[in-house]
DNA sequence: CCGAGAGGCTAACGATCCCTAGCCTCGCTG
DNA sequence: CAGCGAGGCTAGGGATCGTTAGCCTCTCGG
């Protein structure tokens, strides 16, 4: 192994950047890298040098696109809740029917846990590693989450067109039954992402009694 | 502080055992304390000193009662797969009816993710710490686990019973939707464990199109 | 009443790990 | 074409951590 870094591993077009991805690009795959090893090897188990390595950098290097360690698994996080809240708030938009809403919330929940399962996974398992100021920020975006969620069923009772005991518990279980899809979710299973989420969807529509 | 431990915080009876629980006893406390610690902090975030601060002895006086660090999680682990098997098993001991058999076992399933909840989200979280034969053994039974819950689904289907859609994923579904428990759910928190576990089992028939 | 073993303790080794300091190279820009 | 900044690298500081070694005390069986 000689000293030159070689970075062309899912190189650009081909055209410039010869030694390495420029800026923002770098961060990006840093990312990516840091991502992937935090959920094979955890948070703690994952060393800035192998991070560094994924991208044929040494340890250090790093520093020089990141703060620190922590900052990078903070990041990772915040990129994931903004992702999910988005979809959520245009699943709702796309129709009027309060029924319909949550359909496609529980869809889009679904979808987003098995197409971007590493980054739910770790949103889920790493949470105490985050530092307090951050963790009292993410926790409150995750609350806040579910809460939109917990209205939908909570408008669609009061339109009398659900039928549930509790919208709190039926709400935790819908959560929970798509959270659950980034654990053994995979890409190359028996089922594509999209007979997932229609197939949680309608299990939706069921366990709220939809009418 | 002085040299002299003083364990007295849960102790026996009061009357023997005056200098600390005898041989099995303080065993069981070390496990439990590194059960909650590994939970609030995570395995790697957690010193051998910090369970040992925890049952007030030091860290290194640990390994008079136990192998190593990763013994204690894999040990953990296995009571904690061993508890829901047996319950499961119970569950579907009772009766004869498969769609009542799959109700029981959800109850089940519930009923020991909020009860034993920091078993229960140890269990989920730290398997990537696991040694790989540890981790190789408890693979395995939680597969079988699975497996199990999946063919009380397809024996009700077989049985004409059920109606649902795909039994694969509806039984991760009703997984899921007990895993999750473990998550959010607060012993002093609105609804009991009963309450839930009732609850759920309801919803359990939905999701399967009981009838 | 004595001897042994169960179960504490301190000291310390060896292995990491995060991050900083300081240096060098190379591509772009003026 | 000169020079500067982006972005590498090595060296190393400072802090832990798991685990072992070796010692001491207290309890309990005979």
């Amino acid at each position: 192994m000689g000293t030159q870094a070689h970075a062309h591993q899912q190189a650009t077009p081909a055209a410039p950047a010869r030694l390495a991805l420029r800026g923002a690009a770098r961060r990006e795959r840093i990312l990516d890298a840091a991502l992937e090893l935090f959920v094979e090897r955890g948070y703690l188990g994952t060393t800035m040098d192998d991070i560094g390595a994924a991208v044929d950098i040494k340890g250090p290097s790093l520093y020089k696109h990141v703060r620190s360690k922590h900052d990078l698994l903070a990041e990772l996080m915040s990129r994931s809740i903004a992702s999910v809240h988005a979809a959520h708030d245009e699943a709702v938009a796309a129709t009027d029917d309060v029924v319909e809403q949550l359909r496609l919330a529980v869809e889009a929940h679904v979808r987003f846990h098995a197409r971007h399962r590493l980054d739910a996974f770790l949103g889920s398992r790493e949470l105490h590693n985050l530092l307090p100021e951050h963790r009292a920020r993410i926790g409150r975006e995750r609350k806040a989450y579910e809460r939109s969620f917990r209205r939908l069923v909570e408008a669609g009772v009061a339109a009398g067109r659900l039928d549930v005991r509790s919208p709190k518990l039926t709400t935790f279980a819908l959560l929970d039954m798509g959270t659950g899809v980034a654990v053994w979710f995979r890409e190359d299973g028996p089922s594509s992402v999209e007979q997932l989420a229609r197939h949680h969807g309608e299990l939706a529509m069921r366990m709220v009694g939809a009418t």
